[in-house]
DNA sequence: AGTTAATCGAGACGGTACGTCAGGTCTTGGC
DNA sequence: GCCAAGACCTGACGTACCGTCTCGATTAACT
């Protein structure tokens, strides 16, 4: 539909006088997140996210502290539960249904590109570093969920360390993305649902 | 007055004429290492590293492709042999130890920091990330000849995933650095001994 | 406490928001002429100039396209009707008057060196020639409207090759400026005008 | 002749041990003369000299105290008697050959190039200056001489003030190379002779 | 209905760091 | 001692972003 978009590609949004203009907000997120998702490697820029967004330098400066931030609020809408837990009945498939789920989702090289850089970024930015902390806390506490169904149904110990349990699979899942060693393949998930089982075997 | 040292404080490393200058290379690492401690905050800038290795930026764009290269050698240099493996005669104690020494190093801010940017750096620079890929590697090698003690002795069963378990346990430990969400202290080296040993049994 | 000046001597230009500031550009310019009227012979930088002028370098390389054309643009500020046009009845009085006052202009030794910076500046850079060659078409095109004074009282011939007198004229002072052999004083200027007088002779 | 030229096309000069090689003198002060006829305007730089003679930086440091200086004695050694003094009876004639020669001389847009180099270089560089005043103050000989006939000829009046017409003929000259708004065709050349003549005429 | 006020896209501004280039000095190893 | 080679320190270059500031427009909210 053309009365939507210039001859430039660029949408034309509807001013909203003094104030402020949510279809702009939301056009920096998603521009944030098309560059985040970008492989080609190159840094994100300030500029690079408003001349995206068909934005203003000043109009991202006006709603955010840091680069970071709009990273991390971008980053923060996307990462909703990527992976719902199933129920099968059998603790052990459930368990590698949830981790095979995860990893296949990393086989995607943006999604891995994104959150390397979220990994990354949080390293310096304390906003991102906040991002980071609750959707890794999200995750642990999904697959948390997992493992204690297998304390119910015996297949764990009643004395099982589970946040330790959880630390080892989500810590392999990163370093394995952030180093890039080893793949996260079916294989690996197979194999990480095994040593998993026997680590908390009753 | 010195002969070495000039009144400026700098030392008056001697010209090598046509060859390289070690003095200058060891300087110039040196110094990273030092900027990459100092626990400011502050950026690290060639510029930086260059004056406080009293050397022209040439000499760095020489001889390193990036800044980050310069970084992760300099890291690399000082990450040798942090941890001995030492030989007790118990497995589980060998591998407390290993995993407590590998730990207890992490209590340093400075050296979590340097460890962060090292990781972070990775993401988007190739030659970090391939010295990054180096010293894990040297890392997990040393575990897992650890690890091999325990097949030796029959504390891990013949068929134990040994790369697996390696992954898991430095896996854990960077998940834990990078997140920050978790400690890394005498009773998560416990607990992640216990793991590995339990997922590793025969 | 002056409301113009910081404490750091520096005026505290107005921001002039998305259009270019007048004020820096003069400031650029005057800063320019400044350096290039120093005599201690030292190269004018962009980083002095800008340095000086209390601007960004990339103020500069935003307005004009190289070093040499801002000095061209400074040399050609200062350059405006340095000799005026005199009319005092006589027509040989009148060419003495401009050819002398054109020479004594040149006593100045800095005035001098920027003319000769100007010329040498104007063989290697594009935009400092263009200058150049406008400078030197008001100059001449000035000097031809004496001469065209002598054709109309009949001190010089109707056939008179006004370019050529022009050229020789502004030759021998460009010559002399260049070269250094010969001064330009009250007696070059009066056997020049003699010369050019009996060239140009009905 | 193969011997003396490698494949890469450098000249192998026999090593002259610890006396000068006056075979490197020439091959710099030839890559210098090359480099000053290259009509591409690129910057001459130590450098590429160096490398075009095949020479190390050090033995042009050696021998001269500064770039210029290399360019003035390479511009010196190809200034020889480029215009020889004819003498045809006539003296018109023999002033319009000498000024039309000195004139087709310049038409080569490298010879042009090379001399708007040696003037722009001498008004920052000593060595150059002196080079080009002993440069030029031979060309104001040699068409003094040719004026000197004038006189004798009685073609120029005994008190034609000789300088004055030899500085007037080589502004022109230098004023159009540098300037280049005007060309310096035989038209130009024989205006020229005219003017002189009737400036001069007794 | 007119005034005020805040947002928006735009882009100039003073800076800082970048990576490159050239200058001039120094040393090696061969002759 | 001269020469080719090339590393060294220095410093200027032109570019990329940063975060700030102002403009003129647009519209909402308040007279």
């Amino acid at each position: 539909m053309l009365s939507v978009v210039e001859e430039t590609g660029r949408p034309r949004r509807p001013h909203t006088g003094r104030r402020r203009n949510e279809a702009a907000r939301e056009a920096i997120l998603d521009a944030t997140m098309d560059l985040m998702y970008a492989d080609d490697g190159a840094e994100i820029t300030i500029d690079a996210i408003a001349h995206a967004a068909g934005v203003g330098r000043q109009t991202i400066y006006r709603w955010w502290p840091s680069k970071g931030a709009v990273a991390a609020e971008a980053m923060a809408r996307h990462a909703q539960a990527i992976v719902p837990v199933t129920k099968t009945g059998s603790f052990r498939a459930d368990l590698l249904a949830f981790i095979s789920d995860s990893f296949a989702g990393l086989a995607d090289d943006r999604l891995r590109g994104a959150l390397r850089r979220l990994a990354a970024g949080a390293q310096s930015d304390e906003h991102v570093a906040q991002v980071l902390a609750e959707f890794t806390a999200q995750r642990r506490a999904a697959l948390r969920q997992v493992l204690e169904q297998g304390v119910a149904s015996g297949d764990l110990g009643p004395g099982a360390n589970l946040p330790m349990l959880v630390d080892m699979a989500y810590g392999l899942l990163w370093y394995r993305v952030l180093v890039g060693h080893a793949p996260l393949d079916a294989d690996a998930a197979r194999d990480l649902t095994s040593c998993l089982l026997a680590a908390g075997r009753p």
